[in-house]
DNA sequence: TGAAACATTGACGTTCGCGTTAACGTCTCT
DNA sequence: AGAGACGTTAACGCGAACGTCAATGTTTCA
């Protein structure tokens, strides 16, 4: 186990790694041939490691497939947008000129606007069919009560 | 055309439920073949002949599949807890006896809060992914505005 | 040191949700 | 009656998203 010096033990490996996201590791070598999780580091025999990091995005990546029903490409290309994101975070003080910094942030803005109105348009039409099924609910629970009082 | 004798206009063929729909003939016949529809009724030739009320089913179900992003193995139970309440309906001056008529009703109620508590608990989810993003896109707009007053 | 537990890379198999094609029957209109 | 539009079933095909071996290497622990 010939880590970084510094590391502390928040290294995981696959099996463990798949255990706490609830997903297999097949899925989670899958997913990183796919392209959407980038190759994580490894141990000296070529065991896969996973930062907590890793956990996290590995953990979005389940939320956006299970929560809005996406593709796994429609998740990579938002993926890619987070990773701009991280990357700007990451150059911040680096010597990319201000122009280049703040196209970035532009591009990156866009897409997590498009990224909003997209929940926003689900959210909207889930709510209208919560409302009719609350509206169903109702009317059982007046026809039970109506019927109880009649024997 | 051999309809029944007071049939209105409202009966459509497959081609045209299709693209009221937005969806195929063979989507519309794979659906049936898998028990999400009922087998609709035929004319004379074998054409299948969809109802209103079957239109309405069809474009529940396209719903569920695409807001909520359910299997149509999940939409099937949804449905069939649906087939519940419309029997509900048809029985409803019928000779069953009372005990059965509010067991159904109770059994319909709790298919249906059921439905409610997933639905509720898919837009909490949502809220929050949509609670980041709006987070990110102030972050952006700031920096944003950063950048623009120094040149 | 050796066995048990865990990992690696292939490669083939499976299920879902339809698309597509083939061969054929029906409806409608002139 | 005949042509063109529309429908029918049956069957094969396909991409997505993994599951499931198989053969092999690695870690760990007694």
């Amino acid at each position: 186990m010939t880590l970084e010096a510094g590391a502390t033990i928040s290294y995981l490996q696959i099996g463990e790694a798949a255990d706490r996201t609830g997903l297999t590791q097949r899925t989670l070598r899958y997913y990183e041939e796919k392209g959407l999780l980038k190759p994580p580091s490894r141990m000296d025999g070529g065991f896969r490691l996973y930062s907590g990091d890793d956990v996290e995005r590995i953990e979005r990546i389940k939320e956006m497939r299970d929560l809005l029903g996406f593709s796994l490409a429609e998740i990579k290309e938002m993926i890619e947008a987070d990773d701009v994101r991280l990357q700007v975070r990451a150059e911040w003080r680096s010597d990319a000129d201000a122009a280049e910094k703040a196209a970035r942030i532009l591009k990156a803005r866009e897409v997590t606007e498009a990224q909003l109105a997209l929940i926003d348009n689900k959210m909207g039409k889930m709510a209208e069919m919560r409302q009719t099924l609350a509206e169903r609910l109702e009317k059982y629970d007046t026809l039970l009560k109506q019927w109880s009082g009649q024997p």
